[in-house]
DNA sequence: CAGTGGTCTAGACCACCAG
DNA sequence: TGGTGGTCTAGACCACTGA
């Protein structure tokens, strides 16, 4: 090594973009030109190069070689914490209160959203999540029962689904989604707003392997923001 | 190499977090030992751990060696498109709208937001974005006048603000937040809802160095959803 | 089909920090 | 202070794809 970190040579490589030296859409040195000109080796620019690309700075092809992207994508790199912790941080006290748990028929959106059959039996639960006493969230959770057929007899009232289903099933993918509703019922009571208050909605959906787990929708009270660096 | 990438030994170790053999919290073997196992060098499997600690899966100190992680920490990368691609991927036709462009002394949260003093002179843009003709999003933005002079020039009728600002300064970092919030004027009138219509609320700030360029409060009816894989 | 990025290897040294 | 991850190197082969 020559002093040269491959974080030192993306910096390098980044005002030299940010400078305007290769313009959007050019085609900058290829790997063993800037090995050479940086004195390290194509494996240290490799990485640089990858860093920036997965950062949506240049994009690389095989034989084409590397470019300057054309229009940059931003990508917001979003940390979902557990609501205990969001609620933590503030250096407030949590708790939750499990309003409903019953096993209703399964509605047709759910069952559609969870990729599941008519006759699946569903937990439907609705949990309000407390900031220091007050409101904070208001979670309504639909739970595949046979992907996780503990959860019957789980102590919901003690530890909210999410953390027993944390730990039951502490690795599973899934898909996000942000939007914003009208408050209806029982949303608008829980967290004492208004009918019709402006509400971030969060919604979560998570498989384990081909078997959906859970879908939930969770309503913040006008004020929450969720933020991120660019 | 031996028929092993370091994205199927990622895979292999990932599948042995998932099935339980190292539960969350517990200590993995170290890289060298996993190396040996897999029968592949230190390297590939640096690079496995690498990005299964990118993705919050594991934790990893020196000394202390890698952790599976005890919360999985949930991280969303979101894709930010320009308008202009967001609504064209949909398949309709963009269009914008400039409906306002005056340079008024600046509001004191704008200049706060921007981290600009009193006397910062700021251009204030009031944009309504068309999805084939039908509302799409209003967008109120400010931009530092300083930052980027050539904006008083601008043909903003013809190319809106941001892609002008992308060709003037294609690479800035920023941060961006989501909330919701309650439908005032003039955005309600712009994007044809009711007074109080909840609406997705996207702000962006964006610097050049240390210099403020521009902030821009995007605002979305409802119906518009954000999503992402988890 | 030739040139580019993608990746693996073996070895080395370093930075950090828990014991 | 020793063991762990962090990183660099030089060399090699491979996969893809555009000219």
């Amino acid at each position: 090594m020559s002093g040269h970190t491959y974080r030192s040579i993306r910096g390098a490589i980044l005002r030299r973009v940010e400078s305007g030296e290769w313009p959007p859409g050019s085609l900058i040195p290829g790997e063993a030109e800037l090995a050479d000109e940086y004195g390290c080796s194509r494996t240290t620019v490799n990485r640089a190069l990858q860093a920036l690309a997965d950062s949506g700075i240049v994009e690389r092809r095989r034989r084409a070689g590397t470019r300057v992207a054309e229009t940059p994508i931003r990508r917001a790199r979003l940390e979902i914490p557990m609501v205990r912790r969001e609620v933590e941080a503030l250096g407030k006290t949590y708790a939750h209160r499990l309003l409903k748990r019953e096993t209703p028929a399964a509605p047709a959106d759910v069952l559609t959203r969870m990729g599941l059959k008519g006759n699946a039996r569903l937990l439907h639960l609705e949990t309000l999540h407390l900031i220091s006493g007050e409101p904070y969230m208001f979670e309504d959770r639909w739970v595949n029962i046979a992907a996780v057929p503990a959860i019957l007899d789980a102590p919901l009232e003690e530890i909210s689904a999410n953390e027993w289903l944390i730990g039951e099933v502490p690795f599973s993918r899934g898909d996000i989604g942000f939007s914003a509703a009208a408050a209806g019922n029982p949303e608008a009571e829980f967290l004492k707003v208004e009918l019709g208050a402006p509400l971030f909605i969060v919604e979560r959906r998570t498989w384990l392997g081909e078997t959906s787990i859970t879908s939930l929708r969770m309503h913040y009270p006008p004020g929450y923001r969720l933020t991120s660096a660019l």
